[in-house]
DNA sequence: ATAACACATGAACTTAACTTTAGGTCAAGT
DNA sequence: ACTTGACCTAAAGTTAAGTTCATGTGTTAT
């Protein structure tokens, strides 16, 4: 069992914190001993699942929700599998789009390398039909291959 | 030129946020015209970079700080540039944080649909040296290999 | 003329996820 | 005895990025 104070360290997230997580239900089977809080193996773990579900852009709500699960027992195996299975494809998504972006700095890096060169943004700019940044992307792409 | 409520259709934004947009000054050279905001090719290239840095991560407030850099003209260029560098190595480091994510989640997928298979975790449980989810996920990843 | 519409403003409101503050308990060391 | 340090609570404050509201103006269709 590890104090508040211990686990504040083991996962180096403010002693606030892990308060108002279990304000907000995060830990439905947390043990108290005269009013204070018990960290045990089952927070432990669900802190690591916390920090993953975050990650994936979970809200703290529905990670409450996926704790009760937890607590409810085997019968909600389906329901928990579905909500990683749902976090997994938010993830993958998310991950597409910060390719986009990605995509478009790199080309907005390669921009300002040339305008450097240049002295000016006149060639670049000249080099855009209408003010078509997707067009001007295509024409680097192709200089890069 | 256009009117705030076409650009508003253009992007998909709320008009509500294209004034916020204003009000912040990320349209540092926005003309209007009797008190009515024109949008012009300048707005809407900040607009698509805008969208870009703000998916990069990039808070309202530095996003302002490009929109003037750009305004001030050719002898920013390495600052922009610069920028563009360091918001590409954000998306970078975000893109491996959400790569690790997704292991973890494809691991509790797994986890899910095999204690879903076995009617309980007792079988996975067991498989767990002492809490050390970072060890069975190690086993996980040599099944798959 | 009058109604409808798209635009405008400033100020207040919203939401999520914390953080801070103010005050209190309790055990251990000096 | 007293101070220190780690714990506790409830309530208020913070921040970012908008959104909503109340109110007003100006141009166009009936």
């Amino acid at each position: 069992m590890h104090t508040i104070g211990r686990v504040s360290e083991m996962f180096g997230l403010p002693i606030s914190t892990l308060r108002y997580y279990d304000k907000e239900g995060l830990f439905p089977s947390l043990q108290r001993r005269s009013g204070i809080r018990q960290f045990g193996e089952t927070e432990i773990e669900a802190l690591r699942v916390i920090e993953c579900l975050k990650a994936s852009g979970l809200e703290i709500k529905d990670i409450k929700r996926f704790m009760q699960l937890c607590a409810e027992g085997p019968s909600t195996y389906a329901q928990r599998r579905k909500m990683f299975e749902a976090r997994k494809a938010a993830v993958e998504a998310e991950m597409c789009r910060l390719q986009k972006t990605l995509d478009m700095l790199s080309f907005k890096c390669w921009y300002y390398e040339t305008a450097i060169e240049d002295g000016s943004e006149d060639r670049l700019k000249s080099m855009i039909p209408d003010g078509l940044p997707v067009e001007i992307k295509r024409l680097y792409d192709n200089a890069r291959s």
